[in-house]
Order: C-alpha cells, then structure tokens, then sequence
DNA sequence: GCCAACGTTGGC
DNA sequence: GCCAACGTTGGC
C-alpha cells in the first residue's frame, strides 16, 4: 500500500464535503505530474486530505482510494471550468481516481507543524515552491502526521 | 527546441 | 492583495 497527500481548497471541497458524500471522483487535475501520480494509484492506498488556500493550510483527515485511475468526466463537459476541448472520449486526457472518506482528524494539522516535524523534513509538501496538488508521501511521514494527527 | 510572456498556485 | 515559483503556450 501506497501513501498520497492531496490538496483541496476548503471553499471548494473539504473534509466535511467528503464525509457527507461517503465518496468522490477527484475531478479537476490539470497537471501532468499531479495526474501521473493518481494513475500511479491503487485501491486501498491511503490519502492524507490537506486544506490549502486556507487559515491555517495544513492536513485535515484522512481518506482512502477506492477506484484506479479512469477519465475525468469534467474534461468533457462544456459547462465545467474544468472543460478542455483537446480531450476525446476516445483520447481522454485527464484521469481522476475516487476517494472515500476514511475520518476527519480531531484537529486540523497546521502546516506550520509539519514544517517543524523532523521526520517530515524531506516531505514534497514541504519543498520550496511545491505547488503539486497530489504527492507521494513515505510510509514513514505519513506515519509521521498520523502521529501528530494522534492516531 | 529555445525562451519570453503569461497564467496559476498557494503561503504569507 | 502580493508575489515567488512553477508550468504552459506560442512565436520564431
């Protein structure tokens, strides 16, 4: 099993939103690395949920993957902010996998925390200028925030 | 294939 | 709201 952070932006889609839809497909991806690493996904790789954009940014729970990689169907809708034209159903371009909701931390992990966990120095979150909404992270860190998260 | 311009992310 | 750090785009 494999460890994932990924990144939503709380106004758009929180923890809380997760919990009340059980599941989701995590549409919207529009980076090639962030979406490699989703097809790098399989079921049962846990995912830690982290609030950007936000005071404070940082890891709010925890979520699982439930479905492998498939195409995301916001690339084909034309009324979605996600719509790109270049991609087919034929030759899609986006991929999504689908999270469950696994549980909401009893208090949200400040990035400012995790900056100053050693075990966490290496953590692509962490890297100057990391800006990738879906990372890899090692059994280690994520053991790491687990830790801190108090569970 | 280079690289300047532009757009986006996301912490602060 | 600012801006550094990137990724993408498109002219050449």
């Amino acid at each position: 099993m494999r460890h994932w952070l990924m990144k939503s932006e709380p106004d758009a889609f929180s923890i809380d939103d997760l919990k009340r839809l059980k599941k989701d497909a995590w549409s919207g991806v529009r980076n090639y690395q962030a979406r490699n690493f989703m097809k790098e996904m399989a079921v049962g790789d846990a995912v830690l949920f982290y609030h950007s954009s936000c005071e404070p940014p940082g890891v709010a729970g925890l979520a699982k993957v439930v479905a492998d990689a498939h195409p995301d169907a916001t690339q084909f809708d034309r009324r979605s902010p996600y719509y790109d034209p270049k991609a087919t159903k034929a030759k899609p371009i986006w991929a999504c996998v689908d999270v469950a909701f696994v549980r909401k931390f009893g208090r949200l992990i400040p990035l400012e925390e995790l900056r100053g966990a050693k075990a966490l120095k290496d953590m692509v979150l962490l890297r100057r200028g990391s800006r990738l909404s879906v990372q890899p992270v090692t059994k280690e860190e994520f053991d790491a925030v687990m830790k801190l998260a108090g569970k």
